[in-house]
RNA sequence: UCCGCGAUAGCUCAACGGUAGAGCAGCCGGCUGUUAACCGGCGGGUUGUAGGUUCAAAUCCUACUCGCGGAGCCA
């Protein structure tokens, strides 16, 4: 007798074993013969295996006739060759043990399809679901193959704070982390709350970024990255958008900008031909019935070069389209999302990395161009999803970094241990931050960055 | 946060000033291996919340809550 998957189950190579399957019922249908056929699913993969339960099965009146959508069984029986079409194989019971019923006129969780918006208001149960079985075999596929890239190619992995001081990184609104008694908190002088009696001697927050961290770590270790969650008090609410969220941020000494475009396209080229290879059955449904261009998409980026483009003639191009865009086109603004789309959507048709972005728009610590007015940033963008890396090419020279900050009214001193990897051997180096949900998102077609993460964090919501 | 749309049975929706319906699910029955099984019958509702207009409100008006689409911010 051996403990089998589903998955294994459903390969032609278990027929003749004698097996115990567990998992839970996805539905159950009656023969006209007096037997009953039971879909079983235990997440191991997206298909069920077919259990063929006969009604001379002791317990069949009373148990196998009672089986609903969601109860947990335990089968043993013999894997045979299924008659059938519909599925190579097929399990005849031998003894069916149920561990617990799922009463079907309470059972949230139907037969049919539900709404993404029911299934969010189930978080806890939705896991039970084709889709979100699928999306969750494939997060984890991508954060399995993101570990092996950057094993492969020489990084390690660095575990960046999730508590930081840092109140300044400029990536956003932040989250206070408290022990006062904020029922009475200790004031100073002026009335205002003094954290300087909090817990650890001063107000401390959520990361919204490892960045900062990872480049202490690259200064020294040459290649590393982060993935972890970061968070971000941001009052956004749309599809694209979570107040915590993961984030890869490698970063790289001795890579100058091209050399970080090189790594961007290759690991996402990586990520993508992984999830195509390795969740095949998952990658078939999201293509039949959430994105019809799931699988020609990402096939297609994998077989094709990146288009990269400086902003400066994504402007000529998107100011000589033809296109009227909501917002104009004018050199010395940020991109936004409708321009985005058409250079990666309709203009090029594949994924674009945008470079050399005016000074005024991007971060301090972007590496200032000859020009004097550009910035060694890039960002890739995708269709469907628009920006899913954001990163540059660091400033390595202190006095430039130190005029930067000064320009953007950031105070050096509290950011001395970042100045000191100037200061003390500084080199040249480059890194990016890409969202996990949002890989997730481009990869299975989802529409919601709610549906990618199980349970979603975002204003007015944390259930769960 | 801003703009627009929406909330009706367990689920997906219809009814758009005049007694609230259907499909699915559920329950009961039928059906010689089924594939979202099929066929027949039965039950199922304070129409998101709170006010208002009206002889009469699911329907019109106001506020609020939640959801969706888009924008901003970004990953």
């Amino acid at each position: 007798m051996d403990k089998l998957s589903v998955a294994q189950a459903r390969k032609v190579e278990s027929v003749g074993k004698k097996v115990l399957l567990r998992g839970w019922v996805r539905t159950r249908r009656d023969s006209k013969g007096g037997f009953s056929f039971i879909e079983l699913n235990d997440g191991s993969c997206f298909g069920n295996v077919q259990v063929v339960a006969d009604g001379s099965l002791p317990n069949y009146q009373n148990d196998v006739l009672r089986l609903s959508v969601g109860s947990s069984v335990a089968i043993e029986g013999e894997v045979l060759a299924s008659p059938a079409k519909g599925q190579a194989t097929e399990v005849k019971a031998t003894s069916l043990r149920v561990y617990g019923d799922a009463d079907p006129a309470t059972y949230p969780m139907q037969k049919k399809g539900h709404s993404m918006e029911f299934l969010r208001e189930q978080a806890h149960l939705r896991p039970r679901t084709n889709t979100f079985g699928a999306v969750t075999r494939v997060r984890s596929q991508i954060s399995r193959s993101i570990h092996e890239f950057f094993s492969e190619q020489g990084f390690f992995y660095i575990h960046a704070p999730i508590i930081t001081a840092s109140d300044c990184e400029g990536a956003g609104q932040m989250f206070r982390v408290t022990a006062l008694d904020m029922a009475k908190p200790p004031r100073n002088g002026a009335g205002e709350i003094d954290y300087s009696r909090d817990f650890f001697g001063r107000g401390t927050y959520l990361t919204v970024s490892g960045q900062l961290e990872a480049e202490t770590y690259a200064t020294a270790l040459g290649k590393v990255y982060t993935f972890g969650p970061t968070f971000r008090a941001e009052n956004s609410n749309t599809s694209r958008h979570l107040a915590e969220f993961w984030m890869i941020e490698p970063e790289m000494a001795f890579y100058e900008l091209p050399d970080n475009m090189d790594l961007a396209e290759a690991f996402l080229k990586r990520v993508f031909r992984d999830a195509l290879e390795k969740c095949p059955e998952d990658m078939a449904f999201f293509n039949e019935r959430i994105e019809k261009t799931a699988i020609s998409t990402l096939q297609g980026i994998v077989d094709s070069q990146f288009v990269r483009l400086p902003y400066t003639e994504a402007v000529d191009i998107l100011t000589k389209s033809g296109q009227t865009f909501e917002f104009p086109v004018k050199w010395g603004i940020d991109l936004q999302s409708e321009h985005e789309r058409f250079l990666t959507e309709k203009h090029f048709k594949c994924p674009v990395i945008l470079y050399d972005y005016p000074r005024g728009i991007k971060a301090f610590y972007m590496r200032l161009n000859e020009d004097g007015r550009t910035v060694r940033a890039m960002d890739v963008l995708v269709p469907r999803v628009g920006e899913i890396i954001g990163g540059s090419q660091r400033e390595e020279r202190l006095d430039v970094l130190t005029e930067r900050m000064q320009e953007q009214h950031l105070s050096p001193e509290a950011y001395w241990w970042y100045l000191d990897l100037r200061r003390f051997g500084t080199v040249p180096h480059s890194g990016f931050g890409l969202g996990l949900e949002r890989t997730v998102q481009f990869v299975t077609g989802i529409g919601n960055i709610r549906d990618v993460i199980p349970f979603p964090r975002v204003p007015g919501s944390a259930d769960f």
